[in-house]
This record gives C-alpha cells, structure tokens and sequence, in this order.
DNA sequence: CATTCTATCTTTAGCCT
DNA sequence: GAGGCTAAAGATAGAAT
C-alpha cells in the first residue's frame, strides 16, 4: 500500500526505513490490539527496533510475559514439537537471570564457611601439645563437615 | 476494511469470530514478516486462539525465546519500569523448568563430596598413633577445605 | 529531521459456492 | 464449515510541509 509498492527486503536508506518502521510498527500494533478484541485471543509481541535499547512490548511487558508463562505452563504433549529447543533455551535464560540471586547464595555460604575456617585457625595457632591438637582437629574436622552437609551438599 | 466496518469488540457470531481470526491472524504474520525484513528488526509474537491448545508463534518458538532472551539480558536501566515484575515471573518460570539440571548438579556435588569424605574416615581408621593422626588432619583438613573451595563456596 | 497529507496498494467483511 | 471472490475499508510510500 502506498505510493508505490516496495520489495520484500531491507529498506537502504536509514530515514526511509526509520519512517517505515515507525509507521508499520504503529499499525501492527493496531492490528494485533483488533484482532484481540474482535476474536477474543491472547496474543503478545516484541519488536526490537535498534533505536530504542528498549524493545517495544504489546500489550504491555507483564502481559506479555504472562502469556509466555502461559506457553510454559501448558502440558508438555501440548507444546508442539518445538518444547524441547524451547526448553534448552529457556534454562539458558534462566541461568543467567538466576545469576544474581544464585550469587548472593554463594557470598551467603561462603560467609559461613569463612566463618567456620577462621574459627578452625585461630584455634590452631593457640595449641600447646599434640593430644590437644589431635582432640581439636576432630572436633574441627566434623565441626566443617556439618557446614559441608548443611550446606545441602550432602544427605 | 471489507464491505463493512465492523465494531472494535468482540465479534458474537463464533464462526464469523473464528473466519475472521484466521484472515486476521494470517495478515498479522505477514506484516509483522514483512516489518522484520524492511525495517531490519528483530521481532515475535504469541497468539492464544483458544481452538489450538497449542499457541501460533512467529517466527517460531524457538525465536521467540531468543527474542525474550535478548529483552532480558538487558541493562537493567533499558528494560524499562516493569523489570521488576517481569523477572518475578521469569524468574518463576525458571525454577520451575531448571529443576531437573539444579538437582543433576547436586547429585554430582553430593558424589564429590561423599568421595572426599570417605576418604577421609578409610584413613582415619587405619591410624597407629597420635603423631600419624596429626599430620593426617591437616592433610584432610587441608583436603577438605580445598575441596570446599573447588566447589565455589569459597574465593 | 519529524509530521501530515493523499494517491495508491493491501487487507478483509460479507457473499457465494 | 472451508475456500474463493470482490467491493469497501484500512494501511502506508512518497511527497509536501
């Protein structure tokens, strides 16, 4: 539509294309908003246009997540075909979103076990004989072997 | 566009509802296709039709999540107001997908661990004296703690 | 450069098979 | 119902501002 019609390929002149895509983005939002409403579906879409770092989302961020949680949650058999590439994929995504939180988990253990060295050394160093050395690495030996299991690497 | 002007709202008529979904659904593709091309973005979308269990997804699942993964790997500052939100629930969707590969994981941190520990009993058990059993708890100390370290709670 | 205008192309609503 | 047709509505390419 339009003056004149265009080719299926990328737009060469910037300006043209940075109209075109404001021009065409609008209208497909327009269309997937009535298609929405008139049929009653669910629908999402996510358009990166590389002018803006933030992509622009339909209908909004949050719904459009929801509904891919809703994809997500489907029985397996329902997903089609494409579930395992999808799952691959997804906990890629995952691991690196969880990075931050799985992070904090790990300075949080850390601390812990730090904690439960720092104690095991001072002590070492105020030792007087063997027989007390022998009796306190015991009880040090289980005393970080505790930490180990509590720290949900074992049992 | 067609002979009439139709109402933005749902259509009543469910077979007039799902025709027009289909011309609808097939006109979006094609210009969110053709959006993609002319303009050089990267784009998807999700359409629940509520007759397939299974959604329509352009360009396909697998894309899609490539798209998602993209939007979330973001600056946190370029992913606009509802980041928060969004990795709440993305962050659900993971747990809930990466639970078979955290357990596999913690099987093999569980297994290394045992082998440590079983190590370390073999020897203690076999010991004649005291001199013996204190050069042999450093060691497992040391043995140990290297192995603590070896698994990311430490350094 | 961004907006608005409008001639022209594209999509589709209602029909018909 | 599904698929094809076509008049009318809608989208938009290029021009004008």
């Amino acid at each position: 539509m339009g003056r004149k019609k265009v080719k299926h390929e990328l737009i060469p002149n910037e300006s043209v294309r940075k109209a075109t895509l404001k021009k065409r983005k609008a209208g497909l939002l327009k269309k997937l908003s009535e298609l929405a409403t008139l049929c009653g579906v669910t629908a999402c879409a996510i358009i990166f246009s590389g002018y803006n770092t933030q992509p622009d989302v339909w209908p909004s961020p949050i719904d459009a997540f929801r509904v891919l949680d809703k994809f997500n949650n489907l029985p397996a058999d329902k997903q089609g075909k494409y579930m395992m590439d999808q799952k691959v994929l997804l906990r890629r995504i995952m691991l690196q979103l969880n990075e931050k939180l799985e992070k904090q988990r790990e300075k949080n253990r850390e601390l812990e076990v730090e904690l439960a060295l720092a104690e095991t050394n001072y002590d070492f160093n105020s030792l007087q004989s063997s027989e007390e050395l022998v009796h306190l690495l015991k009880d040090k030996i289980e005393f970080v072997m505790n930490k180990i299991e509590s720290k949900g690497l074992k049992g």
